[in-house]
DNA sequence: GTGCTTGCAAACAGTTTGCAGATAG
DNA sequence: CTATCTGCAAACTGTTTGCAAGCAC
């Protein structure tokens, strides 16, 4: 894993290559993401974020992610019933592990075999983008609480 | 694959058994998932059962469609920015190819290795519930479309 | 100084819920 | 007969958008 200076710093150039101003908000919106282990929800971010900026508004959250996410520097896990999540620390596909009482997102380390993305590649006539693989189960903790 | 009207049976003898009733739009939704190969949505399903039943309202689908899922006869995919997507044909776990253009959805001819969730389940502490895997892609038509 | 960015508030979309009347078993 | 189901409409929730004022560069 990157260290979370660095991290931060190759998404501060990211926006400056991409002619995009960084303001204050924009700069703790970086620094939480490069040091997030937790994949927050935009609302965590948030939060954080009102504690040291408090007029932020959800919208400036939402429309630097966006951004971020354009760019590929923030990976976004999308979910129907539940807050979108957000990884701006590895935005590489990765599988996920979640929790589905405590909603908790951790990296499981196993790793996805290149070889099924690529015999789908090769099989299906899709141009391959991206992919995601995420495994439901309970937690240790949420198991303890019966 | 199970043909479609041994599945929708099979659909209708689960309801019997767990003492729901079989009305008729109900019985409508269960013959469109038993057939269904394409993923469809709540609101394509809605709109063929209301070609039936003009009354039909889409609550009344919503209800139908959680109530399969409560008990596992029926896949739900879920999309943040999206209509989640229904199968009821094979509601168990597998992979789906999606064209981010069209947002069709399609399985591919791979499977997931029992492996690499089993290995998750030895090393984690979780108590694995289920898994999804998506892969992203332009299908050939969108493709063509430039 | 220029025009991208912010913050507010309203809009949005899919889904869920409450309830009175209808109906399957 | 009676508990479940339906259909309507309103509520909900996370996210997006429009716009005037603010600020990075």
């Amino acid at each position: 894993m990157i260290d979370t200076e660095s991290r931060f710093k190759a998404l501060r150039d990211k926006l400056k290559q991409t002619d995009h101003r960084l303001t204050p908000q924009r700069a703790a919106l970086l620094r939480l993401l490069a040091a997030s282990e937790g994949h927050p929800s935009a609302s965590d971010l948030y939060d954080q974020i009102k504690a040291q900026f408090p007029t932020t508004s959800p919208a400036t959250v939402y429309k630097t992610l966006h951004l971020l996410k354009e760019m590929g520097e923030v990976l976004e896990l999308g979910f129907s019933d539940d807050d979108n999540r957000y990884d701006g620390h590895n935005p590489a596909p990765h599988p996920h592990l979640i929790c589905v009482r405590c909603h908790k997102i951790i990296d499981p380390p196993i790793r996805v075999a290149e070889s099924l993305v690529q015999e789908v590649t090769d099989r299906s006539g899709y141009k391959i983008i991206g992919h995601r693989f995420d495994i439901y189960g309970v937690c240790p903790a949420c198991q303890g609480r019966a």
